[in-house]
DNA sequence: CGGCTTATTGACGCTTATCAAAGCAGGTGG
DNA sequence: CCACCTGCTTTGATAAGCGTCAATAAGCCG
């Protein structure tokens, strides 16, 4: 038995594209809350604030930043289809950063308070969710690592690789070609630098045949080289262990 | 109180398989598996190996911190007393990054495959897990927007003041004054900066009777002063007591 | 005492921010 | 259909923040 309207929901299995079977379907629906649409430019959920629900991405992009009380922006992440948003707002009980859908979004919607429920009776998804987080914990390492260590150079180039991987992962991509709906004022602000210098970067990169970003496409050039530049090493798709 | 001895223990220290009898913290009945007390400079994982274990801090001070192939090193967050460490690891099956023990550390450890009885059995505890890595990445959602967006005297004033408001809530200070066993290149490598660069900021704080760091101890002449610095807003989150 | 690690300070220059302005597309209204 | 606005990208010029190099000083330890 197949849940159709959350294809691509990771708490509806351990393995986050498996169909559902089974007792996993009627867990789905009794936590569950509906789905739900949005335009681009909405604020899904605002730093500071009360975090009533838990999103999974359904379909559509979106952006996770935070803002210094002068205006200044630290983009913390870019939101793909697949990844959930609010469980750390809801387990603190306030949002520590907002989230703007940058595309239309569907996403599957649950309550907070169904989240006690799920750990007292699915030890294994509320696992999941722990995995999840330490998932998102891995990459803020990483992005700590990124902005502290690397030039700008190197930075701009582990961030498109970075997306890249992410995005064809999720079979979004067209050959070397993946969406990137964002503005170059968004990756700068993900990797504290500033726009001209972003933009400077970006089109040495396109000059050299690396990558090139335009009316929202990403298209890579020569993808080892860019990890070359960035310094990432090679890392394999980490299979989901559970125990 | 039975402590059990430290098996299999993959720690490098030659002290590392001395078992302590203390009795201070029972965090998790029946999960815990036994205390362990290495020496300052010991690593206690190492970013990319497996990692069987998972440690509470009882007492002492560490680091967390990743390194790019070229030697380049990112701290990513100081450990203190009360703090987990390797839950990431155990979730994710290798370690993300590495840490070393800045003093001398008493730990309690566990097993990783008792994790998955504690979801099992004890959803209160695994519940208490999700909150722990929660507030960890809610941290480092901080320090990603402070080394994106705040300039190098911004930093170090915001880095100070974390550091003692965690130590004052932890009791360990003595009025103003905290002990912090780091030395300056540690904090530097945190916060993306230059050692010379963060000794300059330390000094003209110091001269402006702002912070004073000398001798492992921090002592804060004016918090309000720098939280302005930091462009630090009012207090979050508070801390919950575990157990 | 010599060797090691850490803190401190000055000089210099590169990376990157800031300022300024122009191009370009899409949308709107006259 | 064109003028005009608005948001985004692109480019050049200039300056500043911060990294790098180099050297001294101070403490610790065998």
């Amino acid at each position: 038995m197949i849940v159709d309207r959350c294809e691509n929901c990771p708490l509806k299995s351990k393995n986050a594209f498996v169909p559902l079977t089974g007792t996993e379907v009627d867990f789905m629906n009794g936590f569950k809350k509906g789905e739900l649409a949005v335009e681009a430019g909405t604020t899904l959920v605002t730093e500071g604030s009360d975090a009533p629900h838990l999103y999974t991405v359904l379909s559509g992009m979106g952006m996770r930043y935070k803002t210094l009380e002068d205006g200044r922006r630290q983009v913390i992440g870019f939101i793909l289809p697949g990844d959930f948003i609010g469980l750390q707002a809801s387990v603190m009980g306030e949002a520590q950063n907002s989230v703007d859908a940058k595309t239309d979004m569907r996403l599957c919607a649950f309550q907070r308070r169904d989240l006690w429920t799920l750990f007292e009776r699915h030890p294994d998804r509320a696992y999941d969710l722990v995995w999840m987080s330490a998932v998102e914990e891995s990459f803020l390492g990483e992005a700590l690592t990124t902005l502290g260590q690397r030039s700008g150079r190197e930075r701009v180039a582990w961030a498109l690789v970075k997306l890249f991987e992410r995005l064809s992962a999720l079979g979004l991509d067209d050959g070397e070609r993946v969406p990137l709906p964002f503005r170059q004022q968004d990756l700068a602000d993900s990797l504290g630098l500033s726009l001209v210098h972003t933009n400077k970067t970006l089109r040495a990169l396109h000059g050299e045949g690396l990558a090139t970003w335009v009316d929202g496409e990403l298209e890579i050039g020569d993808l080892d080289a860019l990890r070359d530049i960035a310094l990432l090493a090679e890392e394999g798709f980490q299979p989901r262990p559970l125990i």
